[in-house]
DNA sequence: CATTTTATGTACCGAGTGGTATATAAATAA
DNA sequence: TTATTTATATACCACTCGGTACATAAAATG
């Protein structure tokens, strides 16, 4: 069937699938998943409820498939720019890029999915008594073993990273999340400049 | 009105009011303002709804409620420990002991309310337009306001320091809330010795 | 004592919630 | 063409939500 008009509208196959997910990302992360209602979110999506429970077992399915949707790509992408291969020779080819290449991963995917990003932020800090925490949670312990496997093998490396690995983990998270909210709150850039400041802050403190 | 058995069943004045808002710190805490249910907190409190409405003036009003009763107390006990006098020739008498003071007003105020702290963190990241998100925003700036404070009056003293207070806030309060993460998530210590090395992390990096 | 204020329970409300029974249109397969 | 699968709408359900009208008990006040 010829598309005449090549607007945004597209009413192929699996679009209603995707308007709702595009819908339920927005408004599950500006609400949080109890703060949202199935109602608001069909009605953007310009779908009706058994459409939308037709694609997702229910209120908590679309939840999930949300975090699988938004977050599995950011794992892989992180993944990738974790790998370490020791170069203790040289202090721009050892630790000091790969963390840079973590931090800007994270950056970039917080500029793209901001919103999202907070969400995440919020439902990890939340107790698992929260409706739906656990999904989240899942997927934080994903990014938490990947993290703690790169100190893992720096410490390999470095008699002063070894063995405390998971706690270089959460602190380095803790502060490049830091470092993004301090970008949300005053609009602060989140340039090449800014990964460098915060790695050097991390490696070397505060008087750099 | 003599009180024969002495358990902790109380029946004075403030009574009710108070045991509503301990319920309702707990309920808010683990389920979250859109999670937690006006009728739970009235039966887990033992009155019923008209006496908590009697109280405060609706869901929202108890809430806020909640923050002032939890919240004040931590600011003002971090306004004391955050007071920085430079002595910049000792070491041990300079920055070094204000951060550790304020890093352990931190984990105390964690340890002792646990559930409590943990959605202040979540409620923190959480975008404006979660429901009630801006009165905990409201703390947190205050917050902010106060450790930005102690960064600037560091900075007339340290010309490392200076002109990044904003950044550091940001950082150490990240940092700080990421090893109370990390002990909720490990069972770690909060103790003199985790304080230190927190301190010492956030001054002179991971290698020290 | 009488009156007012403070505090609390019964019983209820309208609105909104997540979710579904059912019918049917559209596309695909036979 | 017919049968079947896929996708969507109408209309509804039971239930829970935050909140309240009203009566009244208890305490303080005169």
């Amino acid at each position: 069937m010829s598309n005449i008009n090549n607007t945004k509208q597209d009413f192929s196959k699996e679009n209603s699938r995707s308007r709702i997910l595009e819908s339920a990302l927005q408004i599950f992360s500006a609400k949080g998943f109890e703060g949202a209602s199935v109602s608001d979110i069909v009605n953007q999506a310009g779908v009706t409820k058994p459409t939308l429970y037709y694609f997702f077992t229910n209120k908590e399915g679309l939840y999930k498939a949300v975090w699988q949707e938004n977050f599995d790509s950011f794992l892989e992408e992180l993944k990738i720019a974790s790998s370490y291969k020791p170069k203790q020779e040289e202090y721009y080819e050892d630790v000091y890029p790969v963390l840079c290449n973590v931090v800007k991963v994270f950056f970039d995917f917080a500029k793209s999915n901001q919103v999202f990003f907070f969400h995440t932020l919020s439902v990890f800090s939340s107790p698992d008594t929260v409706a739906c925490a656990d999904v989240g949670l899942e997927y934080y312990k994903k990014l938490y073993t990947l993290l703690d496997t790169m100190f893992l093998s720096m410490g390999k490396a470095h008699g002063g990273i070894k063995g405390r690995n998971f706690q270089l983990t959460v602190s380095f998270i803790g502060m490049v999340n830091s470092y993004i909210t301090c970008w949300k709150l005053k609009g602060d850039s989140l340039t090449k400049k800014t990964v460098d400041s915060m790695v050097r802050q991390f490696m070397h403190g505060i008087f750099n």
